[in-house]
DNA sequence: GTGAAAGCGCTAACAA
DNA sequence: TTGTTAGCGCTTTCAC
């Protein structure tokens, strides 16, 4: 058995509360009483226990993060934003993770809302509005991240992808480019979308026409960014700049122009959008637009923590800008 | 306040052991009465409150695990394995991060073994001996990853390094390569150190000669995997062959060998170590030794059941191979 | 400034 | 098969 707080108060020759106001912090104990309790702690080497103290206080001081899978690096960023800033703020992770399983993260959010946890960030693809209802009945706050919910009432981190796709073809444009294509991802995915909107809005903005035959479909793989690039190059009218919608299909689309014996960046400018770790590696080294991960697990954390302590900002969905990350793979249209 | 083990043992007219023993599978209770009791746990949509489970069962259902980063794919890989192997036994994760920090290390340490949870993982390259043999002390069964440490009592998770660099050296051998280079990682790792002695001992095995010229030290960084390439490209004698003790090295070779000029694999074969992302999407893409990262995750949490449940098996270093990867940096010599 | 005591919600002997 | 009861180790009112 253990050292407990009373092992301690009998030792002090004082009572269990004062031991617990000694080891919180609490002020009103004499300085006298707080130096031998802290003498006898060290002593024996006394560790509160957790569940004690979590049932009794009714908080945890843990925060639940639900992610997909912690092997992508875009979530592995995210992961380590929260880490970082859960620390700050002496909180522990309890990590789930639903490789984009519905019940998965049915379970998770059940598990965590419990009680198990003083708060939960989720990013999660398949719970449903009456779900995400339900869960705000439950003492546990939470936030999404990434989630486009429409409920006015949820709060959620997200990622302002219309003004990445824009961003993205307004340097190519000014870069000089006027036949850029657009490997998008999945046309089911908001971000995808949105990428594609800014994409086609920047296009415009700038008295360029939109030609559906530079609007491919990439699903986000490498592969068909590779498959659509030879397509695209073989057309009789080729674009001179592609702007991958991740960095995955980008780096498909560079080694396509490689095996057809274009030159990149001379003959074929290539952006993507994520910064994941290849990019950098790749030659020459990818352009990218990134996402600002790390940032939105912080700011997931703050909002939780806001709204552990009632001081909740009334705005609800957060919007995160994207980075332009010059490398290589872009230059000048000549 | 949320619904209590209290709540539904009114409602459904039976003492709180009963409901106990319904919601934990127990043996022992008629059928009716526990039809009855589920049917309103689903209907007050009760959930039992974790803290204080732990505290009446002196159990968590959590593993603690300390490790130095998420955002480094080794490590990420390792996490997904212990996730995965924890979800299997019903063991939640609870995730804390050191950045390679001594003091961070003791903290996490402490925490976990506080009772926080029931068994921990650690991957920590600070913790002194004497801290670890005063943790033995605590309830709390740890094993460590990746910790070659001496005292016999102590399970851990090892890769087979020396093996790995064996392995491939004796790759290159068969292909036909005599001149061989070597560049190790930090002098100071014992991975690194492994690796290394696999590597002079295949050279001698296969009765070629060791030459202290080919060896070199690249700290694990790309930008010295680059430099020593062309320093080894430039000897009078170059090597036929690179092998370095991580990709990210690897990958600076293969960069060096393209600016030079040299041909890869024609002119110089590349073997790298770890099997990170980019080595698939470089080209060529590279050919490495892949460390069995999740596989080691798994050990880990399966070990540490067994300590839980008084298995513990006898041998306590466990040592895990690696795997070749062959891909496109090597070939035979000509 | 300090202590007594009442829980927090649950599990697990032990009784019945 | 079910209920009674005594904790688990801590926090927190409320008295002193």
């Amino acid at each position: 058995m253990s050292v407990t707080i009373k092992d301690i108060a009998q030792k002090a020759g004082v009572s269990k509360a004062t031991v617990s106001y000694v080891i919180n912090n609490k002020q009103g104990v004499g300085e006298d009483t707080r130096k031998k309790v802290l003498k006898i702690v060290d002593e024996l080497n006394y560790r509160p226990n957790t569940s004690a103290r979590n049932l009794a206080g009714k908080k945890t001081k843990m925060l639940g993060l639900i992610i997909p899978d912690i092997t992508d690096m875009f979530y592995a960023d995210i992961i380590s934003g929260v880490e970082y800033a859960a620390n700050d703020f002496d909180y522990t992770l309890n990590l789930g993770t639903t490789h984009g399983e519905a019940e998965r993260e049915r379970l998770l959010a059940d598990y965590f809302s419990r009680g198990q946890v003083d708060g939960i960030i989720l990013m999660t693809y398949h719970l449903d509005i009456d779900y995400i209802k339900q869960l705000k009945k439950r003492k546990s706050p939470f936030v999404f991240i990434g989630n486009p919910i429409e409920e006015q009432s949820i709060y959620t981190i997200l990622v302002d992808n219309y003004e990445a796709g824009y961003k993205g073809t307004e340097y190519l444009i000014k870069l000089g480019h006027k036949n850029i294509a657009f490997i998008e991802g999945s046309s089911e995915s908001w971000d995808a979308e949105e990428r594609l909107k800014g994409y086609k809005d920047a296009i415009q903005d700038y008295s360029l026409s939109i030609n559906d035959i530079y609007i491919k479909n990439g699903e986000f793989i490498k592969e068909r960014g590779y498959d659509l690039t030879i397509e695209l190059l073989n057309l009789n009218n080729p674009p001179s700049a592609v702007f991958a919608a991740n960095d995955r299909m980008a780096i498909g689309a560079c080694n396509a122009a490689h095996d057809l014996g274009v030159n990149v960046p001379d003959e074929l400018s290539i952006l993507g959008v994520d910064d994941i770790e290849a990019g950098m590696h790749v030659v020459p080294p990818l352009t990218t637009i990134k996402q600002p991960s790390r940032q939105m697990g912080k700011k997931a954390v703050e909002i939780l923590l806001q709204l552990l302590n009632d001081r909740a900002p009334k705005k609800r969905k957060i919007m995160l800008s994207t980075e332009l990350v010059e490398r290589k793979t872009c230059a000048s249209y000549k």
